[in-house]
DNA sequence: GAGGGGATTCTTTTT
DNA sequence: GAATCCCCTC
């Protein structure tokens, strides 16, 4: 629904300008403030017309000594949004803070392959007091010195073993490495610490010929690289990830002047979004340019807009941002632009800082709001609520669960899911980590290989089914340079009439096809299914080996190799209609109803009707929203500062304040005491429909 | 029944 | 990679 056809009163309006008048009072007066916006406040707009009234207030004057206004934004899919809506200009530079932050440091490589130096000492010196104190390493510090030397030498030659087997069983692993056994029967007794303590010391023994390199000047050496497309550090060949990025230019700006004054003559304008979520060593990065910059009386102010009750992420700074900038200007906006009074007002009992937001608007539609209290099947709760709240295909219904797996789940495709969270090199890798982003990812570039060869086949065959799709966003454009279209229809048709019903039916009609086919026809073909697929006995083949065989590991049983089997056939027996459900939500194009979200994924975005799904127990933690509900509308804020209540606080903030029109909050489990705080928020509970 | 060790099991998200 | 479950041994 659309709500700007709604009434504003005038007052509201004069004091909404009011505000963002104040802000321009201080972009004058060059001083940096923290703009506090709550939920549906209008953030991002507020942030917007700011760059545009900077860039004609100084503009002209920036262009002549070559500056610009810095944007930083926390993601690249922000930035370009940021970019979309500003239009084209030459004055902002509208940037994550990680590629801001590289631009200006990577070019001083002397001094931050110095700092490489050091932290590489540094860690160094960590890993030795570990090995020195820490429980696990007992058995390692129980050796003479002679026995330590001769174990990392013995080691050192059974490397290749110890990677290959490292994976296995305990059995395995230790029968794989039976003549340390032998030479040192106490250390292998706990299999897992002893990974541990050869882990550190081949890491220490790595990071010495790392530091002597340096030293040397090795011209392998001589640069330290970023690399945004690893989570980890490997300090050993110079690169380094996103923390130790932030960590280095905190660094490097820190002590040395010349660059923050070079940062402030450039930048005289640095306007942060989402300001709760940038690291804290960005927040003090900026801080110390801004004390710089006065100190040499040079103009430079820093707007951080955001809400420190929408941090939701653990690496953000959050309410330590106060900490940081205590004497900063704060402007408060308590306007709301998207949400009924009614949720407004449970928004308010949730957020426990004092700011309390109202409508800008008159006469908002009555909304519905409730909690309820009861076990039951979700499908049978959302199916009431569909009748009662009309939900149709103009009218959606928003259903949000805690877990990436149980949207997987609702939204239909958990066979999907659970095929690749139980393939070998998923749960044995331990590669768990990469699950979700391998398989749920919206970023087609983002997927796991299978998964991307899969959707390449799903987007062919739906962007061909779908009338309206122009044939140049199936073909690139050098498929199709040198095909008459007549053809290219031809094989549309005929590809469209394939009718395979599972994926295994549909890859084998694909490829029976091709082999058929008009050699005019290949290089099309090809573009959907990697070169190297001839058959489905070579995709199943693939599938196995990627995920299953990924290493020359130990001898596999015959019993292993007929379950990896079943599995991967099984998965290719999942019919297209499950893989369409797949290629829906990645792609965000699910025509369903009934959207399926993670409240974390929602964030940022508004729907009209949203139905919140919640139990206690979030990750390990039994309690994680049950204690919350004991206490919601407690102002407990400053005890609360790092604890779970705070971060379950965020959370719940941003889940309810999604929500335009109509919420209800469906909790599966006990409420036990927290009945009457609860109550106190939402009013009566509900116990049935 | 305590403790040691192996196996299994988890949350979210971004750069 | 840590927490927890589970099994074994003393």
């Amino acid at each position: 629904m659309n709500y700007d056809t709604l009434p504003i009163p005038p007052e509201n309006i004069e004091l909404e300008n009011q505000i963002f008048e104040n802000i321009l009072q201080h972009i004058r007066s060059k001083e940096s403030f923290v703009f506090e916006a709550g939920a549906g406040s209008g953030k991002t707009y507020a942030l917007i017309q700011t760059l545009k009234l900077i860039i004609n207030q100084s503009g002209q004057k920036m262009k002549k000594h070559n500056q610009k206004i810095l944007c930083i934004t926390y993601t690249n899919v922000a930035a370009d949004e940021i970019k979309e809506r500003l239009g084209a200009t030459t004055l902002i530079d509208v940037s994550t803070i990680h590629d801001c932050v590289w631009g200006i440091i990577s070019p001083h490589q002397k001094q931050l392959v110095e700092m490489h130096q050091d932290k590489l000492i540094v860690e160094l010196d960590r890993m030795k007091t570990d090995l020195e104190n820490e429980r696990w390493a007992e058995k390692y510090r129980n050796l003479s010195k002679e026995e330590q030397g001769l174990l990392i030498e013995m080691m050192a030659e059974k490397k290749s073993i110890y990677y290959k087997t490292k994976q296995s069983s305990a059995a395995n692993f230790k029968n794989a490495l039976s003549d340390i056994n032998v030479q040192f029967p106490q250390i292998l007794s706990n299999v897992q610490n002893f990974k541990k303590i050869v882990d550190f010391l081949f890491r220490c023994q790595s990071y010495e010929e790392t530091i002597g390199k340096i030293k040397a000047k090795d011209s392998k050496f001589t640069k330290v690289k970023y690399d945004p497309r690893f989570n980890d550090d490997r300090l050993e060949i110079m690169r380094i990830s996103h923390s130790t990025l932030l960590e280095y230019t905190e660094r490097f700006v820190s002590m040395n002047n010349m660059l923050k004054q070079i940062i402030c003559d450039k930048y005289p304008f640095v306007l942060v979004d989402e300001y709760q979520d940038t690291n804290q060593l960005v927040i003090k990065t900026l801080r110390t340019v801004d004390e710089y910059a006065k100190e040499i009386s040079h103009d430079f102010l820093v707007g951080y807009y955001g809400d420190v009750k929408q941090n939701i992420y653990n690496e953000g700074v959050g309410s330590n941002f106060r900490e940081i900038n205590k004497d900063i200007i704060r402007i408060e906006k308590v306007f709301n632009r998207r949400s009924s009074p009614e949720i407004i007002d449970v928004a308010n009992f949730i957020r426990n800082d004092g700011m309390v937001q109202r409508s800008i608007y008159e006469g908002f539609p009555k909304s519905d709001v409730s909690f309820y209290n009861m076990v039951i099947e979700r499908q049978e709760f959302i199916t009431l609520y569909r009748s009662k709240w009309n939900i149709n295909k103009e009218n959606k219904l928003h259903c949000f669960e805690l877990t990436n797996e149980r949207v997987a789940e609702q939204s239909g495709f958990i066979s999907i899911y659970d095929f690749f969270k139980n393939s070998k090199w998923y749960k044995i890798g331990k590669r768990y980590e990469f699950l979700r982003e391998h398989v749920l990812s919206l970023d087609e570039n983002k997927l796991g290989t299978i998964q991307k060869i899969i959707f390449r086949i799903l987007d062919f065959k739906y962007k061909l089914g779908h009338e309206t799709t122009m044939l140049l966003d199936v073909f690139l454009e050098d498929q199709m340079k040198d095909v008459d279209i007549l053809i290219l229809r031809n094989l549309i048709d005929k590809i469209q009439k394939l009718s395979g019903e599972t994926l295994k039916e549909y890859v084998q009609d694909i490829i029976e096809f091709y082999k058929a086919g008009d050699e005019r026809y290949d290089r099309c073909i090809e573009y959907v299914i990697a070169e190297e697929i001839g058959s489905y006995e070579d995709f199943k083949q693939l599938v196995l080996e990627r995920l299953y065989y990924f290493t020359e590991d130990e001898e596999v049983s015959n019993e292993d190799i007929q379950q990896n089997e079943i599995a991967v056939e099984n998965f290719f027996g999942i019919d297209m209609d499950t893989f369409e459900l797949w290629y829906r939500f990645v792609t965000d194009t699910c025509p369903n109803e009934v959207i399926y979200h993670t409240y974390h994924g929602t964030k940022g975005l508004e729907f009209d009707n949203v139905i919140i799904f919640m139990n206690s127990k979030f990750g390990r933690k039994d309690d994680y929203f049950g204690n919350l509900l004991k206490v919601l509308p407690e102002d407990n804020e400053q005890e609360d500062i790092g604890t779970d209540l705070e971060s379950a606080r965020n959370l719940f903030y941003v889940a309810v304040t999604r929500a335009t029109k109509n919420l209800c909050i469906v909790y599966l489990d006990e409420l036990g005491n927290a009945l009457q705080s609860v109550e106190k928020v939402f009013g009566e509970i509900k116990y049935k429909i």
